[in-house]
DNA sequence: CTGTATCCGCACAGATACTG
DNA sequence: CAGTATCTGTGCGGATACAG
């Protein structure tokens, strides 16, 4: 991670940029969340880079990880208030989502709960 | 590019995704701007990089070239709607990097206009 | 259920030189 | 001024198998 840069806009991508950080970070939003729920929610990452991403969300400070210490095991993520602080990103980012795909016929399958 | 998503914010991240497309997007936000300009303002990417950012991104709609047959060359670069539309989601971002910038200590270096 | 561990390909990205 | 062309590499991301 830089510490320079020459646009906020750049900043930003460094934290939450990269193909899955912001889909992780969107469904967070929503809500606390175990990690087979993230899997089922995005059917399409690899466990390495589900497991990956979340803990660089951790490391940024972004997402935090609840372990309840059970058989099986239950693990939760959720948001940091540092992660909250970016529901306006992930807002717009969704909203914009939605209506490109109306635009360019693109689907988006919903995913299970 | 991909026409299935199993959740909005993948397909922004397709369109706006990489290190530098939402860079661009976020100056030409800001107005017109030549070849030059763009580069002076991100002093980070190479010459091959910014030009095959710009060429993805009209492919995509999101930005148009505009071309002043002088000498020299006078190249022009703007936003058309599709991409005016993503202001919302090009503020948000910025306006998260200052603001993340200052709890981190981050620095933004201004850039020339 | 929630992860690790390996292997691998390639697209993204940087550096440098050159051109209409 | 506004790009091309070429070479090179590396880290992201995917696939698969295994583990506590």
């Amino acid at each position: 991670m830089a510490s320079r840069y020459h646009c906020p806009v750049e900043l930003t991508m460094d934290v939450v940029g990269g193909k899955w950080r912001p889909v992780i970070l969107a469904h967070l939003k929503e809500g606390v969340h175990r990690y087979g729920e993230l899997r089922r929610r995005m059917p399409e990452v690899s466990e390495k880079m589900l497991v990956q991403r979340l803990r660089e969300l951790e490391a940024d400070g972004l997402v935090s990880r609840h372990e309840r210490d059970t058989n099986p095991p239950w693990v939760e993520y959720r948001l940091t208030d540092e992660g909250r602080s970016l529901a306006p990103v992930l807002q717009a980012m969704y909203d914009w989502g939605l209506e490109r795909a109306r635009r360019t016929g693109a689907t988006i399958i919903d995913p299970p709960t």
